[in-house]
Order: structure tokens, then sequence, then C-alpha cells
DNA sequence: GTCAGTGCAAACTTTTTGCAACTAC
DNA sequence: GTAGTTGCAAAAAGTTTGCACTGAC
């Protein structure tokens, strides 16, 4: 399952660099593997730490800079700049892309939901070739919200002391 | 009209302000105001810079930093960390927070979509107090599109050679 | 053998922070 | 008068770049 996934990624890198006349580097496919064997939100240096650990293949910040931006552009990895910290993650076979952002502690949660997909991939655009969408809707979640209800609470308290 | 949604934002501050015990300092109320003067999205320099000439109001990076992070946690303000620069934009009063994005050359457009804001409106999603959201599709717009035809046109060409 | 790719460190950009001066309350 | 806010500069964080070396072709 996850090995096809691995397998059909590897096979792009291959054409794309083979077509663009790049090299193929262990880096390259041994940081593509490590990306697509976890998926899920991950940030650059807990790449470069996965990578030295795991699979004992350290490699230098230039490097996971230069790779990630090279998957970004052939669309195997989508990069996410949020608050603080900015996170990449698995895109190819991934097509549910619709994340909740809770604006208090900065959790961040994928959403399934067939109906968004379907409605923005069948909009059309004008003079311009989809290729993917990212959707972030921000609030509040549960357990912030009750945090929020009781500080609110005591500020209240505070003022009319 | 404008001066509307300007009086509408300025006493969403007022009363931020004033529940929360912050000052109501001239700052913060210039901001506000050369922000929703003129819409669309603009850089933080860019907002230094337009305080500084059409203002009169000069104000450091830090002060603004500091306040459009304020006028985000009370949603006056959206910033877009896009590839290069990160970009603000009014929020009140502007429930079309859908955009396309072109990877080539960067180019950032707003769609009107009512379909896409009913339907993630419409979604529920349990334990979450959903408050905007954010949607970005990427492409090719037409004008890269042709480029990058040409562009690989002669990038064949000159492999045969 | 050649040149793209890598590692390292330095440079650069963007954002945050510490501190003195200021001012809204 | 007090404490939150601003401006400046320094620091921190995130990303890119220059250069020597390595290794894919």
């Amino acid at each position: 399952m996850k090995e096809a996934v691995i397998k059909s990624v590897t096979r792009i890198l291959d054409n794309y660099l083979e077509v663009t006349h790049h090299r193929k580097t262990p880096e390259r496919y041994t940081i593509l593997r490590a990306i697509y064997a976890n998926k899920g939100h991950f940030t650059l240096d807990e790449l470069k730490e996965q990578l030295a650990e795991k699979y004992d293949f350290p490699v230098s910040r230039a490097t996971l800079y230069n790779t990630l931006n090279l998957f970004m552009e052939i669309r195997l990895v989508m990069r996410h700049r949020l608050q603080g910290s900015t996170k990449y993650e698995a895109y190819y076979g991934n097509s549910n892309h619709c994340h909740q952002i809770c604006t208090e502690c900065g959790k961040v949660t994928e959403i399934a939901s067939p109906e968004i997909v379907s409605v923005i991939e069948s909009i059309h655009l004008k003079r311009f070739r989809k290729d993917g969408f990212n959707l972030y809707v921000y609030g509040v979640c549960s357990t912030c919200q009750s945090k929020l209800t009781r500080k609110r609470r005591s500020e209240r308290k505070s003022k009319t002391e």
C-alpha cells in the first residue's frame, strides 16, 4: 500500500530528473522515501532529524531546502507557512488538502470533506490551469474555547474588583 | 460606502481595546484607516511607506508588526504567506477569500465563487468554531502557460541537436 | 573528466525582543 | 504616576548563496 505510493512518486522523480537532465543522487531518493514513509505535516528540522536517526543518512539544511523546493516544483510536496513554523506535507495521492487551524493553540487538523473537494475541482477558472488547492479554515478548537471562556470570566471579575 | 466600512472596523477596534484594557493610540487608528482606505494585498513595507507619504504618519516596523498581529487576532486583517513575500489584506466585510496563485510568476488573483464560499460555510466541523477561511488554488496562468510551451519546445530542440 | 549537487559557513531577509522614552489612562 | 506602547537596535529565526569538494554521468 504505502510501498506502492513510494514506487509511484519515485517514478515521477526518475522521469523528471531524466527529462530535465538533473542528477539522480541518493540524497534525493532517500529524502523522498523519508517524506512518504510517514505522512502528515513535518518541519524541515524534523525531516533532517528523521533522516539522520531512522535512515542513518545525515544531510545538510541547504540540501533539504534545495530538495524540498524541487519536490514542490513537481508537486510531490506541499509547503504550509503556518504561524511560527513552516511545515511540509507529502502531496501525491492526497487530494485532501483541507485543514482546520486553531488560531489559539495553532493545532492543525486535516478535514475530510468530499463536498468541498468536488466543488473546488469542478469550478472553472478562465485562463488558468488548476493544479491543486489548499484550504485553511481558521477558528477555535473546543479545548481552547473552554480555556478562553474561563479566561474571560476571570478578566471580567478582576475588572469589577 | 468605504467610510461606512472604516466606521465599522473602528468600532470593532474601539470595543476590543476597551474590553481588553489596551490603549487607544493614534498609531492603531491611523494604521487601521490606512489598511481599509485601499483594499487589496499589500506588504508591510508598502503599508509603512503609504503611512509616511499619504498620511504623514511614519511608524516603525516593530509597531507595524505589533499592530498587524493585533488586527489579525481580532480578524480585521488577514495575512498571506506567499512564496517570497508576506502580504496582508483588509478582512472585514470581505467574505471572498478564494485566491488563485500562478506558481510560475507568483501572481495572485481573487476568485469570486459563491458556490465555494457557501459550501465551506455550510460544512459542520465537530468541536471547532469556524471564524473564517482561506482558499488557495495553485496552477499556471495563461501567460505563463504559453511561455512554458515555448520553453519546452526549445528544450526538446536543443536535446535532439 | 566534467559539471551538477552537496556540506559548511556566511549572508541575507523577515520577524521578534529588550530597553529607554513617551503618552494614554 | 503608572503601565501599556512606540522606536530603535540587537537578536533570533528562516532561507538563500558562495565556495570548495564530492560523485553521478
